[in-house]
DNA sequence: GTCCCTTACGCTCCGCGTAACCATC
DNA sequence: GATGGTTACGCGGAGCGTAAGGGAC
């Protein structure tokens, strides 16, 4: 049993009669008098009554007709969807994340993201370190993802979307130097940090980790979404 | 897009990977590849990363397994419900009468038949006389007919089924002659007969009908089945 | 090397159309 | 004759398998 032949069985019942039927699906009506032949014989089961004049449904065809709208039916479902994601309006779009990475930039690419194809849902996948997120990413399990320089493989394609610039804010009087500087001059100093990434999710903490900078969480406040 | 082609992209999803489909659908591992390229192909649309190893499901991908499952398994229905056709284990029988038609024959023979097949739902269509069943089953509208002989048409399959004989109870004293009973004998007396058919579907009313007697309708009774 | 997917290439068979045939009206 | 369905037959293309190619490990 195949499509093509629902179809053909679909349209003689509808158009009562091969003749009528053939031209609507523009078919010879010869090929689809043998189409409707190869189904019964398939199916080792009359469909039609055969009185001369035009086809008639006997019960076993009757049988069919609602199954074979059902198959249809649902084909044509399928096949909508795969217009719709391929035309961008459906569909989702899996991204990585590590901790280390600022969630700014990826609220920001969301957000211009959904604005534009606003029916694509994002999902979001959070791996420790960008050596994980990369492996997820050509095993295939993410369509992409944000990290941060430098990308730990050769195989992945990379657009920098740009420097991230930090402010750090310092109480009044704080000397200031021209000088670049240095993190390993907040070693001890009392800290407003995030308290909102249980998983250490804050690009200052993991920056602050890495230059092995001891600081003391002065004071704790709410940065970012709050649920 | 094709039964062949969901079956196919079902296999590489459920046991994920080209060459391991191809083991349990019995096709070579270029076939199953060629398919899935050619539905790709159709679609206009990548259904799977291709990441060296194994294919992984991208998000169109994703979006196509669920219409594909529904629509493989309303086909497998569509033909588990014609294989119960053919095994005569499901369906319908639609058998024409006629008012003439005593009813018993028709109820014998539905009984018969569903003690056979109780699967198989019986319909009756009841027609004017023995030339419109006939041209209805002829037309293909009824499988059968029941009527009485001569059957209207040479084009017709006919079997005959036996006599029905007919008992004609008279009060205690009545004069019996020998000789065959003359159905004009019952000119103007007073009948027991059954009032249970609105349209006339009794055998013994058509058969003084047709022998123009005029009888008194001395008492009703209910006979045939009480609803 | 192994493993897995893809591409190339012939072959077979299925389904189409043309044309002839048959039945009914 | 007109209408409608079936059968006969040749052709083209779709899909299969074998074999070779190519990338990842």
């Amino acid at each position: 049993m195949d499509i093509r032949q629902l179809e053909y069985f679909l349209a003689v019942v509808e158009h009562q009669g091969v003749n009528r039927a053939a031209q609507h699906l523009h078919v010879a009506q010869a090929s689809l008098s043998q189409g409707i032949r190869q189904l019964e014989r398939e199916l080792k089961l009359s469909l039609f009554h055969r009185t001369g004049r035009n086809l008639v449904l006997n019960p076993a065809g009757q049988l069919l007709v609602e199954p074979a709208r059902k198959v249809l039916g649902d084909l044509v479902a399928a096949q909508d969807i795969m217009r719709g994601a391929r035309e961008l309006q459906v569909g989702s779009v899996t991204i990585g994340t590590m901790p280390e990475m600022s969630s700014e930039a990826v609220a920001a690419w969301s957000a211009s993201f959904t604005s534009l194809y606003s029916e694509i849902r994002i999902e979001l996948l959070e791996f420790p370190g960008a050596r994980e997120l990369c492996d997820e990413v050509l095993a295939g399990h993410c369509e992409l993802g944000f990290t941060t320089f430098p990308v730990p493989t050769e195989n992945l394609e990379r657009v920098e979307l740009g420097d991230q610039r930090l402010l750090l804010v310092m109480p009044p009087g704080t000397a200031t130097p021209d000088a670049p500087f240095e993190l390993r001059r907040l070693e001890g100093v009392p800290l407003v940090v995030s308290n909102s990434a249980p998983r250490e999710n804050d690009i200052v903490a993991s920056m602050l980790r890495r230059e092995s900078v001891i600081h003391w969480s002065g004071r704790r406040c709410r940065t970012g979404t709050r649920r």
